[in-house]
DNA sequence: TTGTATGCGTTATCAC
DNA sequence: GTGATAACGCATACAA
């Protein structure tokens, strides 16, 4: 690997020289000409150590989330790492696997200037070691007043999937949730579900289980047994997630119970395994894309040492799939 | 951020002794408790730029990729990232979106000492760019003497694919595939295909569209209905991939043909969306975990100046699946 | 407009 | 065993 002494010599011109040419300083038209070729001969690269040490910019941003081995957040992932490279950054990915520990390695490393900002989608306690000097944006969650959040709408996303069930002639309507308590941006979608029905005067249920239970699978089993399998009380669902949602409607398959016939089901994400995936069943779609944009304009404006809004929430958008009557109006 | 050279001031020492105590060579038990106090006390953390301009060492390894946003790159990644981390090192992703140019750049960005090795799975023509001084290991393709490569067994899998679809009772086979003309290495399940029916003297089939055709779908279908829906001659199908696979069983089953029982199908991948899906079809399973952790055995390997195997090929397994009958031995 | 010189924070090679 | 110092490759203030 050839250095800038060398291109210097070649082109006969100094070392500062073939810098001012690199970062586009005005040059003489003669003197820019020389060096380009000489950069050209020699195949030179700029060392981006020496660059970063000097000026302490990396053009690298971490992204911390539990796994990207998912369906949304390989989508999320994606999208952000597009976002990035189009602003020539790069992206170091950090699968936390929800790990408190893996997810302080990995901001340690950040405040060793491996990186210039964090995007992070993380669930655990980590705001002690978030300082305000470090850009950091985070997805899906508010830490504190320093850190700029960006998030879907959960709570219109509950009011739709509501109307949603509502307006395909549901009676009698639940919402099914769970996980852990600090989703709390999450926990809207449960808010948005009920301020519907409250305002339409409509029947609703609830079965959330917040915090980890080892057994909420079978709770949730005996509640369906129960309420829909048995009783017959409940003909519209909405689960918090689509895997949640799946998990329901094969549960339910097993009983006979026809969906959408009898019951209906909505879930919330919207996630595609891959850009030419399906969608299937009835849900609220996050809009990864434009997550993604607000994530990765916001963290280069903060590390650009611009103001950035505290919290960005964006709009979401019912999916008709197959787990929903078809109306009029969807 | 404190320097090491205020670390050295407070513990009363040099930065020389503060670097060997970081680097773990010899010092006296007192001065270097001194400086680990020191250290702590001022929450210092060595820049990695100045150490990476210095021993030209980043600790940071690219993976390049079509895309994150599949099952396949996803749980691929994941893997992968979870390897390099255990080895101390940090994964920058590279979506190259299968576009020539972006993966050019990202190679650009390697020689730019961003990165210690790079870890590849492309279809283009990147060989030229690829000098044999930069650390790289291929997956899934071969490129030359040079570039070691990790790839499944796909002959086996081949074989695997034909024998399962016998031993199932099949009178007919085919096998189904198309894509790139690049991919060679997968081009091995169709000759184990082909291998096993000519060794069992099994009647069998080859529907194989290299390069891109914009029909591929059309043509696909039309052979599809000749061949399977009206003269029926043909009751078990290997498709070189689960998504080819879920797409023929899509379309027969519109035609009202039962799968399994009138005809099989077998995929390519055994890919999962996520850790806790599960696989549907029948399948010939990669071993990604496997193919991350002997990618990420072979990078640091060539980091270090070791030598590597130029070929690392992985067993493959077959996966029971609803598309496939059961048999005594699966 | 261009060249020279200094320093970024670290490691490594010397002396001591 | 420890301290002083050169060097890594670059950007930049300042001198020419």
């Amino acid at each position: 690997m050839s250095t800038i002494k060398e291109v210097a010599k070649r082109a006969g011109v100094s070392v500062g020289t073939v810098s001012k040419v690199i970062n586009n300083i005005e040059v003489k038209p003669k003197t820019k000409q020389a060096v380009e070729l000489a950069i050209k001969e020699l195949n030179y690269q700029p060392n981006v150590y020496a660059r970063g040490l000097k000026v302490n910019r990396t053009q690298t941003v971490a992204l911390i989330l539990p796994t990207v081995w998912h369906p949304f957040f390989g989508e999320l992932a994606y999208n952000i790492e597009k976002c990035l490279r189009k602003q020539q950054y790069k992206m170091i990915l950090c699968n936390s696997e929800g790990d408190y520990l893996t997810e302080l390695a990995y901001i340690t490393m950040a405040k060793q200037n491996q990186v210039d900002g964090i995007i992070a989608i993380t669930y655990s306690d980590i705001e002690a070691y978030v300082s305000s000097n470090l850009p950091i944006i985070s997805i899906d969650r508010f830490f504190n007043d320093q850190v700029p959040y960006v998030s879907s709408d959960n709570f219109l996303g509950g009011e739709l999937a509501a109307k949603g069930l509502d307006q395909a002639g549901c009676q009698s309507l639940c919402f099914i949730g769970g996980g852990s308590k600090k989703e709390n941006t999450t926990r809207n979608r449960r808010k948005g579900f009920i301020n519907y029905c409250e305002k339409n005067q409509k029947n609703y249920e609830i079965f959330d289980l917040t915090g980890k239970s080892d057994n909420f699978n079978q709770k949730m089993e005996q509640f369906l047994r129960e309420k829909v399998i048995e009783k017959r009380e409940i003909d519209g669902i909405f689960a918090v997630t689509d895997a949640y949602a799946l998990q329901i409607i094969h549960f339910l398959e097993q009983f006979n119970i026809h969906i959408p016939e009898e019951v209906q089901v909505i879930g919330f994400d919207g996630v595609k395994s891959s850009l030419n995936d399906q969608i299937e069943i009835s849900t609220i779609r996050q809009p990864i894309e434009k997550i993604a944009k607000e994530s990765v304009k916001g963290i280069i404006a903060l590390i650009d040492g611009q103001v950035v809004s505290p919290e960005m929430i964006l709009p979401v958008k019912f999916i008709q799939g197959k787990t929903t009557k078809i109306t009029k109006n969807s």
